[in-house]
DNA sequence: TTTGGTGCAAACCGTTTGCATCGCT
DNA sequence: AGCGATGCAAACGGTTTGCACCAAA
């Protein structure tokens, strides 16, 4: 079920087309082909590598329509982004190995440890990808300060904590 | 082992001194501050967040002067970031539980499956944080290509793939 | 006509860099 | 004196926003 079969391709547009007739959004050329390229990838773009790509065909796209509907799409939960959403670095002076939970809406972490997950084994295609510096668990979640007051209106999106 | 555990902030001091000994590192008041605040938290702060908190203590510090001593301390190995180092969101169309493989060097971002990590559990301590909306793996290391050509003199520090 | 979506350009904000100065050795 | 570290200010790059225009219901 990688991106790049064709098959899952086909799935995702279909979700796609339930979810806007469900949820009443426009899919517009453009949509089309900004979640197209998304999803018929697996290399994890960003905004700017959709924007090039979808300019080819479509000479008169905008960077900020890809933007707008990549979080678009990622608020009605089609699309996630890779990593923990932030905007700005941040950093860790805990060496010891340890797990990360990271709260979707503020961007809260906390470390957490677990021999458990410690122990974990990568597949060993993996190993073939390059090689291993270490290996954490990243959990998402809503934290419990957030879960109190339930999301603001507009760009559920990063603040620092 | 906390990082708030006092004991751990002196641990971690030792090492510092250690490091910047082995390394001919200078130690001066601005960066002992800077490693000092950062290590005496787990909030995984941003650079601007370290830099107001040393900044009461210290006025005439300067934000750029944090982030070159935090890049510093990275470059050695005596901190690390939270997440994929990136200097763009990365998106990603598949919403199937799937795993990251990411290179410290070119950023490059590979799915990967397995069964096993799929069935991973979080630690009890870790629900009392918040809700989880999904655990995932996230393996860094070296990818093969950034293998074969060795590293940059400068900034090994992300690059589109 | 009304409601969104889009494109453009300017604003924004985190981060980096060039350069002159400072402080330690 | 020599040299790395620092502070300042300006540049940079990714991202967002205000506004006018356009297209579909």
């Amino acid at each position: 079920m990688s991106p790049r079969d064709p098959s899952s391709l086909d799935k995702r547009l279909e979700h796609l087309k339930a979810v806007a007739r469900a949820k009443g959004l426009k899919l517009t050329h453009q949509r089309l082909e900004i979640f197209r390229e998304l999803a018929a990838t697996d290399e994890h773009p960003s905004a700017d590598k959709i924007f090039r790509a979808v300019q080819r065909r479509m000479p008169t796209v905008s960077l900020d329509t890809v933007y707008r509907t990549l979080w678009m799409l990622h608020d009605v939960g089609l699309i996630t982004t890779v990593g923990p959403e932030r905007e700005a670095v941040r950093f860790d002076a805990n060496l010891d190995q340890h797990h990360h939970y990271v709260c979707v809406q503020c961007g809260l972490v906390r470390d957490f440890e677990s021999n458990e997950l410690n122990a974990l084994r990568v597949p060993a295609s993996v190993h073939r990808l390059g090689s291993i510096v270490n290996a954490q668990v990243e959990v998402r979640g809503l934290c419990a300060k957030c879960q109190e007051r339930p999301a603001r209106g507009k760009k559920a999106r990063s603040v620092s904590p």
